[in-house]
DNA sequence: TACCCACTGTGTTGACCATCACAAGAATGA
DNA sequence: TCATTCTTGTGATGGTCAACACAGTGGGTA
């Protein structure tokens, strides 16, 4: 039952109303991922969705020859594989387990019941795709409009938000491991370039490295970056 | 109550149940845009979405200099202005459209209302964002697997399958207008290489002009493109 | 402790593409 | 009809960044 309280929490962080998040847990199946776990591929068919207890997913589309462009990194209380779930469509990215972590699975059979019954579900869901959606056209605007330092910055900021916690003096620490492979994967570029910036900014003190995971310094000057 | 009907024709193409788009376009009302009109710049308060009965819009997103990234360019049939409807936001895009344009708006207030008794509105919604969703992935991924060649050739099927006219012999005509600045907006380049690629594609014999339209002579070669 | 393996830092080289520059052609409209 | 403006073609040049090549670092574990 503890599971359900946090999936329960999960969707509520989003913003669902706490009795339908409730009913919507009691359709769900807990799963384990280990690390390295693939939940889906891009072209898999697309028949349910998951709520995100715990761990953190890499949400991703993988080209040919192997290189792999970052859509999203998921944490507790996000949710992933619904649009497969909305539109019926095949799978269009590829999901992995980043670490163990703990998912709860709905079904597209038991979602559809559930939510025609509770159209709040629709209005809720709209509003996630469409966030999303948001988020890809920004991105895309930061790939034609900005070079690769402002790049950087946009995915540390966002890093930030995600997984961010508040220091004293405005400082801002990312409680996540993230490689540079990985940051180098959601700006679309080599992860080499990534770390010369990275060390950049590291000796012009506008961030750090506190055990693992880097801190920033100076989210102002680092916002800066976004709009040049 | 001719207007009603193609906005009914509008909505149904995109596959919504007739009864339901004959009671939302009860709710609209019909505007007409000039050439280069804007509808709506990003930032503005979003209440409404709009209907495309006739003529063609162009979604993009404008830089601090000035130089734009199309996300879409949409003509009858299609809606557009719905993000900011689904999730309240403000605009995130700019919309202007390119000829004279008939379109129907919708406001927020009649649609949540309409959409609440018919819970169907909001399934077509949802399968309509996940499908813009799934498309501006592929952009980004497009953006970051494939060179220059490779883009335009995706931009230019894309604008194939939205405005195409299928020609004897596999050949198709591109039945809208199309200028290179446009094509450069959407791949996220510049005019003049897009230029030098057409031109190459020209000589080779995989596209051609018909009185200012492009067509594509050979559709699959072109497609192979996409992949490589 | 020592080994291993994944991650990180940095130099070098060259491809791709943006930018500038300008000429020629097409379209719009006064 | 002419002039003005928008579109297209093509060269030259340089900047950004990917690709390759390794050396150094650190954390986990046998």
């Amino acid at each position: 039952m503890h599971g359900a309280n946090i999936f329960t929490e999960s969707l509520a962080l989003a913003g669902l109303d706490p009795d339908l998040a409730t009913g919507l847990s009691d359709l769900a199946r807990e799963m384990t991922l280990s690390t390295n776990e693939v939940l889906f591929v891009a072209g898999d068919p697309g028949d349910s969705m998951y709520a995100i207890l715990e761990g953190s997913l890499k949400v991703a589309v993988i080209s040919a020859e192997g290189s792999e462009q970052l859509l999203a990194i998921l944490g507790p209380g996000h949710v992933v594989g619904e649009m497969a779930l909305l539109d019926g469509e095949a799978r269009s990215a590829t999901v992995q387990a980043i670490k163990k972590s703990q998912v709860a699975r709905i079904d597209k059979a038991d979602f559809d019941r559930f939510s025609d019954a509770n159209p709040a579900v629709y209005r809720h869901m709209l509003s996630l795709v469409s966030q999303r959606l948001r988020q890809a056209n920004d991105v895309l605007a930061a790939r034609s409009f900005l070079p690769l330092p402002g790049r950087v910055a946009v995915a540390l900021l966002q890093l930030g938000e995600t997984f961010g916690k508040e220091l004293p003096d405005d400082r801002l620490l990312v409680h996540y491991k993230v490689s540079q492979a990985d940051l180098a994967g959601m700006v679309g570029a080599a992860r080499e370039n990534v770390s010369r910036i990275l060390n950049t900014w590291k000796r012009d003190g506008l961030i750090s490295r506190i055990s693992g995971y880097y801190c920033i310094e100076k989210p102002a000057e680092l916002a800066r970056l976004k709009a040049m």
